[in-house]
DNA sequence: CCGCACAATAGAAATGGATTTCATTTCTAA
DNA sequence: TTAGAAATGAAATCCATTTCTATTGTGCGG
């Protein structure tokens, strides 16, 4: 599997995003800045390649739109994501991985993976 | 915000159920056993009813679809989804409300709601 | 018992993100 | 250079969900 012109093309708008983007967003934004940019197909490929080769992490919100960003190779993380202003701080550890013997143990359960999002209000919006 | 009719049968149709029921999976089910049941229009609408009650979980699985299942009054619980007979247990605690208190330390973050699912092979698939 | 007001409902159409199709273009390796 | 593979784009399609609008049902005052 190789990094493809469209791939590259969709990591560089993911170096330049500062929150989670959607597969449009990322599409809205190459062709915002050129006209001939990869089409919506190839950027929902590159996004399902990059994810799988381990350099962009989905993340699902719950609200029918899966959001994309850049990780360190095969990291992942998760957000407290703001209902008020949408922003998203990362948490700095996964709270899952700690809990994959235990469940195994406790369910003879294998853990491949799993969803956690948290959503409340952020230390911005809650002193307005 | 009362139990309408549709609101009980959509109740009895998930009392029956199994496991996990996204809205057309319970709007078939009533068609099946009775033509003149309520249109998935008033399923939609009485799934919301009954959430916001806390009769009923809504579960995002992150495939596009949500589903449902009953539970006690305003409790909540996780699952651990199997990838190969799609079953899924039960969690007897949710690993998130034991954080609160820690996050709102660090990161002076309210928490409001979360998700949590965890995706892998259970223990019957295992020994397969 | 009547009729009004409002809630509940149905079915169809609209929405919108995601995926598929297929013809075309670009790469790659011999 | 050239055949085969991979990548691409545009449009079509899919499918859960939402919205719209007209109809039905229910409770209540008269």
């Amino acid at each position: 599997m190789r990094l493809t012109k469209g791939c590259k093309k969709v990591l560089e708008v993911l170096e330049h995003a500062h929150d989670l983007s959607s597969a449009q967003d990322i599409h809205g934004r190459m062709r915002g800045e050129d006209d001939k940019a990869p089409g919506l197909t190839t950027v929902y490929r590159s996004l399902e390649s990059l994810v799988s080769m381990g350099l962009v992490q989905a993340v699902d919100l719950g609200d029918g739109e899966r959001r994309y960003e850049l990780v360190k190779p095969g990291e992942h993380h998760h957000h407290l994501v703001c209902e008020s202003c949408r922003s998203s701080v990362h948490l700095d550890q996964c709270l899952i991985e700690e809990l994959e013997e235990g469940i195994r143990h406790k369910y003879g359960f294998q853990i491949k993976g799993h969803i956690l999002e948290i959503f409340g209000t952020c230390k911005g919006c809650l002193t307005k």
